[in-house]
DNA sequence: CTTGGTCA
DNA sequence: TGACCAAGG
């Protein structure tokens, strides 16, 4: 979301075969943004039920994460808690932005221009409790586990990849690097084709990881100063500094070595700095959660789905047959290691 | 985003 | 098969 460090890792393609029966912490927050702002139709409508509640990221998650299980990944979702105040200037920034892409969409579909709508429309994105609250109905449904965060999705996530309790994050965000994430893993999907913004052009897309211990050794810095570096350009909990970017940041930072010292150099201050490290140093997280697969409630599934929210009952059943047979197949494998 | 039909 | 595209809710 905040960090644009993103450029400064090496990624790794990989491949789902590599991935198998391992544990992935997925950032809930962010793939139901995800499938929120990319599942509409061309005018920018998300999908919709005949009582107008929104579905697009209930379609996202039964397809994507069929697949995925399928092809032996076991997802555990993560969901954000309360924001930490310093994030206050960003969220109040977020919806100053979707109110005014609100009214530039209903321009655009007035006027015709499907492009723009369609812009907007993404950039228009609200993600509201009844989505999450569905989206946990969903997942519970499916026999995915999911645990609320006390705080940051991102920071909880990585305390269950520090505690052995996953493999690695799944998430688009490189925020994940900043609280300490080993091993992330971004384009979690199993069809790899994505459009290029603005453009009539699709590009295949398969999913990459990024090793923290590898890159920060590439890199030349230590975790402590990756995240001096985050502040330096800017994090949800922080605006950064004008005109420093990823490349001038790292420079900076291994030059002088302490972001206190580069703020020295630039004459420049940061707010409550002390505040914006601890957030990633010592993120509030959970350490009482439990985590338990479950089995697929079929009926619960063809209910919520296509009796409440008019999903197609042939590809639900299809759908729903899938992921059992995906879960007889872990199973057996399990009772033979 | 994913599915599923069509067409070379 | 694989590229392409409309539709999904």
């Amino acid at each position: 979301m905040g960090s644009d460090i993103g450029e400064l890792f090496e990624k790794i393609e990989v491949t789902f075969d590599e991935l198998k029966g391992m544990r992935a912490a997925i950032d809930g927050h962010n793939i139901i943004y995800q499938f929120l702002s990319s599942i509409r139709q061309p005018d920018g409508t998300p999908l919709m039920d005949r009582n107008g509640n929104i579905t697009s990221h209930l379609t996202g998650i039964i397809y994507r994460f069929t697949n995925l299980i399928e092809v032996g990944i076991r997802p555990i979702f993560v969901f954000d808690g309360k924001p930490p105040d310093l994030k206050a200037k960003t969220i109040e920034k977020r919806r100053e932005v979707r109110n005014n892409a609100e009214l530039k969409w209903d321009e655009a579909k007035e006027r015709g221009d499907l492009e723009d709508a369609m812009k907007y429309a993404k950039a228009s994105t609200r993600i509201t409790p009844e989505i999450i609250q569905d989206a946990k109905e969903l997942l519970g449904m499916m026999g995915i586990p999911w645990i609320d965060a006390p705080s940051e999705g991102e920071a909880q996530a990585v305390y269950l990849l520090k505690n052995g309790d996953c493999d690695f994050v799944g998430s688009q965000d490189f925020d994940s690097l900043l609280f300490g994430a080993d091993r992330l893993v971004r384009n979690l999907a199993t069809t790899g084709k994505r459009k290029i913004p603005g453009k009539k052009l699709y590009v295949d897309i398969s999913p990459e990881e990024i090793w923290l211990e590898e890159n920060l050794k590439r890199l030349g810095i230590t975790q402590q100063q990756l995240i001096d570096i985050g502040i330096l350009v800017g994090t949800d909990f922080n605006e950064g500094v004008k005109g420093v970017g990823p490349k001038t940041a790292l420079k900076l930072i291994k030059q002088e070595g302490t972001i206190e010292k580069v703020l020295d150099l630039l004459n420049v201050e940061i707010g409550e700095l002390d505040k914006v490290k601890a957030i990633f140093t010592s993120p509030e997280v959970r350490t009482d959660y439990e985590i338990s697969e479950s089995i697929v409630d079929e009926e619960g599934l063809f209910n919520f789905l296509c009796v409440q929210h008019d999903f197609s009952r042939d590809r639900i059943e299809k759908a729903i047959s899938r992921l059992k047979n995906a879960n007889k197949g872990q199973m057996r494998l399990d009772k033979w290691f």
